[in-house]
DNA sequence: CAAGTTACAAGATTTGATATCTGTAACTTC
DNA sequence: GAAGTTACAGATATCAAATCTTGTAACTTG
């Protein structure tokens, strides 16, 4: 594993998934990185300027290749937005369960950092914002959906459907059960979104 | 706060609370509470079978208010099913808030049973949806609500507001925008149950 | 015999000395 | 001077010994 003389910053990112991995979340050092990098671990800090830095890094790489999975779905013109609007939720659970499945020493990583209220989350939750904004823009266009603010529109999906992506829910996403709840929440923010406007009858 | 010789399970459930207040969930031993009584740790034990049933029966106290309190709003005909069930939502997470407020050690304590699985955080589950599908039924007599089945529209509404109730975001529920959230999220589900029937075109 | 006691084994927790880790600084080397 | 090194202080983690906790049992008392 050790990587040779050239010691950059996606060698270091390498290495760190890897001792996350093996070590867990608790227990991989900075010191572990560096010494399967073969270098000191004073070297990783001409690189990173913390051991909290060089795990948001790591973090950010798995956040963004999802961000760009689910940007395909959010802007794919052969799906009408209700049907996209489902696709696009169920492709954020499947994502993450998918992690927990194959890494689930790197996915806890991923949730120290969440739950520290690190940017690299805050980050990412608004870019799934701006794209459930998009889909639901979109279907104000179309005339699939009604709503008065796309932006307040996608921002209740987002917290209507926070049991399917919000990490704290993770140890739920194995229940084999999940994929139908999330149905069944998915089918009754479709009908919110196109209902016609009754004026104030829910007050 | 030693009660005298009448040792009944009101008095020791007392104690524990105030010892759960005192040393919090993580430091709170059975063995303080005797002593707060002023009788041996056995004694304790004559009326409780172990340390988890004494906590479970603690935490079952605080549920089986909140479901009452809850049981009054779901019930209350003087409001419509839309506005019963916006009221519904907003006391379950505001109960809670205040548990947090006034009493976060016991409301810790709470919480570790939840993470638990204990049959009393199921328990209140069950209570809670039982309330919602009457609530939700009640809609559909009136004719406020559509929607075939109240029961799935329930557990629908329920998994769409988890982050309003789930114990796993309590740590969301003091940013003084979690009400607005709320309410957005109560508007687009009752958009949602209250929307006609359009056949298959969410699919 | 219901409701308490003391005594005790097994397991968890605290404690405190030791070792490791983080982050910085001052020093090499190409 | 960019990229590495060793050396170090202070914070953190570790480990084994001592202590405390849990839960049970055998005993006492009104």
């Amino acid at each position: 594993m050790a990587a040779r003389t050239p010691l950059d910053a996606d060698a270091i990112l390498a290495a760190t998934e890897e001792i996350l991995r093996r070590h867990g979340p608790d227990k991989a050092t900075v010191v572990d990185v560096a010494r399967a990098l073969g270098v000191s671990h004073a070297a990783v800090y001409k690189h990173f300027p913390s051991k909290q830095a060089l795990r948001e890094a790591v973090t950010r790489r798995w956040l963004d290749r999802n961000r760009d999975t689910l940007a395909v779905i959010a802007a794919d013109r052969t799906l009408r937005p209700p049907q996209r609007l489902r696709r696009w939720l169920h492709a954020v659970l499947s994502l993450k369960q998918a992690k927990i499945r194959e890494d689930p020493e790197l996915f806890a990583a991923y949730g120290h950092l969440a739950a520290a209220h690190s940017a690299v989350a805050t980050g990412h939750v608004a870019d799934l914002l701006g794209q459930l904004t998009a889909i639901v823009a979109d279907g104000v266009d179309d005339g699939s959906f009604r709503t008065g603010d796309a932006e307040a529109a996608a921002r209740a999906v987002f917290h209507a459907t926070a049991k399917f992506h919000h990490l704290a829910h993770a140890a739920e996403w194995p229940d084999p059960g999940i994929e139908t709840q999330l149905d069944e929440v998915c089918g009754l923010i479709l009908e919110g979104l196109q209902a016609p406007r009754r004026g104030d009858s829910n007050h």
